[in-house]
DNA sequence: CGTCAGCTTGATTACTTTCAATTGTTGTGG
DNA sequence: CCACAACAATTGAAAGTAATCAAGCTGACG
């Protein structure tokens, strides 16, 4: 469970290749940010980078889950995304020049690259393209942020937990049965998705198990019936 | 209380200038988008675009104040953002060359000017600063909104509308007395601010009232204390 | 002067949180 | 491998918060 710089690719060989925004620079550019880059393992249960931190730098994920949070006042957490590999973060607060807005975990063993700020902002001058496709990210993450927005503020508590399974799912994919999400999360984590308590959302995932919409076994949520989830969690796509 | 496009000075000579992102573009540029821009007038209560609509273009306001808001599936809006003179809209649609996300009312009358889609699009290329700068406004947007997130899933209703109050004079501003919210809404739409009900809304003004953070007078919310109210609703700036 | 939209109030109900206590699980060092 | 500590899950009961429902009010306006 140890693996060091060198495991990872160089840029312009990565094998993330085809999926992040980073693709689709120039051989060039590539080889240049891979000169600078750094790469780093980060064992699960990790801060990659606090809220409030000084920015330094663009971080791209080899390999793993991160989950982005927002701490409240009373120290109660909201996760506001996930990102996995091919993702980039970081970006946001190194455009408009503040510190990070949000806390990155890694939710499980994670490998991770960061691109010196310097070199990014040099990028998106010399390649006009990526400017776009951050603006597209942007755009992106605005929106789902909104759409989160509005469903914590006008949904229940059982349509939120609805809601945060449906995007476990997207964000993490089944298993091999085709069933089950490929993530465990604690019962504090998905609350904090759904903007709830743990106490509530246990006693909502056995509401769900109960009416045969999931099935929970120790570790994990199997979806049992994805339409029905969705309908309660008001999600049409 | 009618007036034309006519009234709208052309780009080049907008007194908007030095306020909005389109005023760092160059001389010939702005000309340029004068000569396909429409300018509309809007009375008070009047949608802009709705949620959904196809995007036919940027939207610049020249005067008057603009509400974004979005519709749950119980029908509550939820009001996301608001923008105001200078302030540009629909460039998060146009860039995901998705359909708008939230609808565009205008608060009060108002007149924008609507850029058509392609002429934009070629203007990021064309004034690569172009695109830093609607990355930067992206970047705050976002922030807002995740903030926003924060806020409404973990402050009780109180601290909400305290915030909700501290909102509409950083967007609005005073009156010329230094302490009266320039704006009037109905308690629905702050209602919709906070994330809570109408009788709710009315209920906690009156007690942030008589704990003498505010006054009511018919039409208009007066802070008595800012400070107070900032430190209730979490604020700190 | 009637109407309509917005405002207000009270009573009731439903939903969530909070607190407290218990049980289960996991990783670690002896 | 076991015992312990630390964390995670669970359950019940009580307290609180805000939504809902049901009336009146009020002021603006044709």
């Amino acid at each position: 469970m140890n693996r060091s710089k060198k495991d990872i690719p160089s840029c312009v060989d990565c094998d993330v290749n085809g999926h992040g925004v980073l693709c689709a620079l120039s051989k060039e550019n590539k080889a240049k940010i891979t000169q600078n880059k750094g790469g780093n393992f980060y064992k699960k249960g990790q801060v990659i980078f606090y809220e409030g931190n000084h920015v330094n730098g663009l971080y791209c994920i080899y390999d793993g889950m991160v989950k982005l949070s927002k701490l409240g006042e009373n120290g109660k957490e909201q996760i506001v995304r996930f990102a996995k590999r091919s993702d980039i973060l970081g970006y946001r607060s190194l455009l408009s020049d503040e510190p990070y807005q949000a806390t990155a975990t890694a939710m499980e063993d994670c490998w991770v690259c960061v691109i010196p700020k310097e070199r990014f902002l040099n990028l998106l001058e010399a390649e006009p393209k990526l400017s776009l496709d951050v603006l597209k990210l942007l755009s992106q993450d605005l929106k789902l942020a909104e759409q989160l927005l509005l469903d914590i503020s006008q949904k229940s508590v059982k349509e939120r937990i609805a809601e945060a399974i449906i995007l476990l799912k997207k964000s993490f994919g089944y298993q091999n049965d085709g069933r089950t999400i490929a993530a465990h999360l604690t019962r504090s984590e998905i609350a904090d998705i759904a903007g709830t308590t743990t106490e509530t959302t246990i006693r909502t995932l056995a509401q769900l198990s109960q009416e045969g919409l999931i099935d929970l076994s120790r570790k994990s949520i199997r979806i049992r019936n994805y339409d029905a989830l969705a309908r309660m969690a008001g999600v049409f796509d």
